[in-house]
DNA sequence: GCCGTTTTCGGCCCGACTGTTTTCAGTCG
């Protein structure tokens, strides 16, 4: 059973307590340590087989002993008897917007609604009209949601939403009343997914402000529409919410809509131990009855009042960054300036879409000191990869090209796939002629973790290797990762003076950030890679960059930060 | 259910908007 796995029956125990309007704070303290779960780094087996699970802040006693008997049997008794008190397709419910779990609730027991189709049945036969508290556009609402549901389900991943979140900036910046403009929540702390686009401003005409964003053309529906908070529906089907603030709450307000919400929550209890509260609008301080506003209008405000220097927003994941910042051992975070070199690069030797001085002449215009060209070794066709003769022909031919070169170090470089057995695609006769080799699994992916772990530890093993590319082989949501033992590679590849990739494409952002954290505290080195396949997706590197520093990556954890030198002595083996 | 440099019991973050109400519960982030 994996984390994903585990952390979804805690929140789906939270969900059933929720319905049946037990203590709240019980209900939190599930979430809470469904969410620790779902953001372990390793697998939730190896934290109780190293003793480390009641070590964790948030997993007591009952629920430690739940997941210790998950791991073990795959079920746990208290979630076998609870879960059978309110059926799966009422707790799906939940997931309609504008439905918790009080109406929820009320629908099953009074109507013994438990499906989707049953729900918008009783909507639609206008019996909700006869209840109090309901008219007729709660039933509209419903139906609404229904139908949203239906359309769009789940989050979006970041790469995707990026360049629209930038068209919206765009757009707003050309409002004369607004002043301030950021994109919180999520999008500012750098997730690989965001579930919806927070957009803070700072404006002297709110009203216009929030006309003109719900007008947009970009926007389908309005659902919410108030003097300062308006939501909409994106074209796309993403949702985005604009709060305007005045000017001396900016900083308060962003730092509460950056979230996230477990950080915040963190923040403000430290707030109310030193007599303060916290909320968008400002620090405050009790004075008698009364709160006297003492800050808010820069972010740091926020952090200041309770004794924090500033935490940058890709940290704030309630993950250790408060006690970090208190003990002033925040890590000094790269940052994309910091990247000297990408050394993941394909051209149209094999399915790259431009050649290799196309590639070259891009890099350069990124001020890169190095690159490497590093197209397909691989028997699929779809990758037009490398064979044996193609390979000698392709190492002469960038070789030709860099002599013209100047002002960059181009490197000769092949991604090369690793076979079921874990041998390489290529002979280490032609390996050899290479300045930087790339290993990585293409075909295959079903594998069991021993398997898998052996088929990359024998990879790293040999002799010409330098770096493990898009180590997992995920796609977000879409394919999970082989499962691998991740204290096994670090170790391996630690020793082997073997870089893990962190594969900047936002599809893979493989390593996680997660295991970037985890592969850190075991000391592997790391690269980050755009893997471009044209020259426009050099861009993606800044997705990398974010997922390194969300693994709380500093420069020397980062090989391609490195001068030229450095990095020459890395690959050098 | 979890937690403790005021606590092993008694707390647990905070506010806007909606839809239906005449003062508020439910939902959301």
């Amino acid at each position: 059973m994996d984390n994903k796995t585990v952390a979804g029956i805690l929140n789906q125990i939270a969900d059933i307590l929720e319905i049946k309007q037990e203590n709240k704070f019980k209900i939190i303290a599930y979430r809470h340590a469904a969410q620790i779960i779902e953001n372990l780094p390793e697998d939730l087996k190896t934290t109780i087989q190293k003793g480390k699970l009641r070590e964790i802040g948030g997993i007591g006693e009952v629920i430690a002993s739940c997941l210790e008997e998950l791991i073990k049997t795959n079920v746990c008794k208290h979630w076998e008897k609870i879960k059978k008190q309110i059926p799966r397709g009422v707790l799906n419910l939940l997931n309609l917007s504008g439905l918790g779990p009080r109406k929820v609730g009320f629908f099953y027991q009074k109507f013994d609604i438990d499906s989707m189709p049953k729900l918008k049945k009783l909507a639609k036969s206008h019996r909700l009209l006869k209840i109090k508290g309901w008219g007729e556009k709660s039933e509209k609402n419903i139906l609404r949601a229904i139908e949203m549901y239906e359309q769009n389900q789940g989050r979006f991943l970041l790469g995707e939403i990026y360049p629209l979140a930038q068209t919206i900036v765009e757009k707003l910046k050309k409002i004369k009343s607004i002043n301030q403009i950021e994109i919180c929540g999520s999008f500012r702390r750098w997730k690989e997914t965001v579930g919806d686009l927070d957009i803070l401003i700072t404006s002297k005409n709110p009203v216009e402000a929030t006309n003109f964003f719900t007008t947009l053309d970009l926007v389908k529906k309005i659902i919410v529409c108030g003097p300062t908070k308006s939501q909409v529906v994106l074209k796309n089907g993403i949702k985005a919410d604009l709060r305007v603030v005045s000017q001396n709450s900016f900083g308060a307000a962003l730092h509460y809509f950056t979230g996230s919400k477990n950080h915040n929550i963190q923040i403000r209890k430290l707030a109310l131990g030193k007599k303060l509260k916290i909320n968008e609008y400002g620090v405050f301080k009790k004075n008698g009855k009364k709160f006297i506003k003492i800050g808010g209008e820069k972010e740091k405000d926020v952090f200041q009042a309770v004794g924090l220097p500033w935490i940058p927003p890709e940290l704030r994941e309630d993950s250790g960054e408060i006690k970090a910042a208190q003990d002033k051992s925040l890590p000094n975070l790269i940052s994309l300036n910091d990247i000297q070199g990408d050394c993941h690069l394909h051209t149209n030797w094999s399915d790259g879409k431009n050649n290799i001085l196309e590639t070259i002449t891009m890099a350069q215009k990124k001020g890169y000191k190095y690159i490497a060209i590093t197209d397909h070794a691989s028997p699929l066709v779809v990758t037009n990869g490398l064979n044996n003769q193609r390979a000698l022909k392709y190492i002469r031919a960038i070789k030709a090209i860099r002599k013209k070169v100047k002002g960059i170090k181009i490197l000769v470089g092949v991604e090369v796939d690793i076979k079921k057995n874990g041998d390489l695609y290529l002979p280490n006769k032609i390996l050899e002629q290479m300045d930087l080799v790339i290993a990585s699994i293409h075909s295959g992916f079903k594998m069991d973790r021993q398997t898998a772990t052996q088929r990359l530890i024998k990879a790293i093993e040999n002799p010409y290797v330098n770096i493990i590319a898009h180590p997992t082989g995920r796609i977000i949501n879409e394919r999970d990762g082989y499962p691998v033992d991740f204290d096994k590679i670090s170790e391996k590849a630690k020793k082997s003076k073997v870089a893990l990739e962190i594969n900047a494409h936002w599809q893979r952002l493989d390593l996680d950030a997660n295991q970037v954290r985890l592969a850190k505290e075991n000391g592997v080195k790391m690269i980050i890679s755009s893997d471009a396949h044209n020259v426009n997706s050099f861009e993606s590197m800044k997705f990398g960059v974010a997922v390194a520093r969300k693994g709380w990556l500093e420069k020397n954890n980062v090989i391609n930060t490195w001068p030229l030198k450095n990095f020459l002595n890395f690959i050098k083996k």
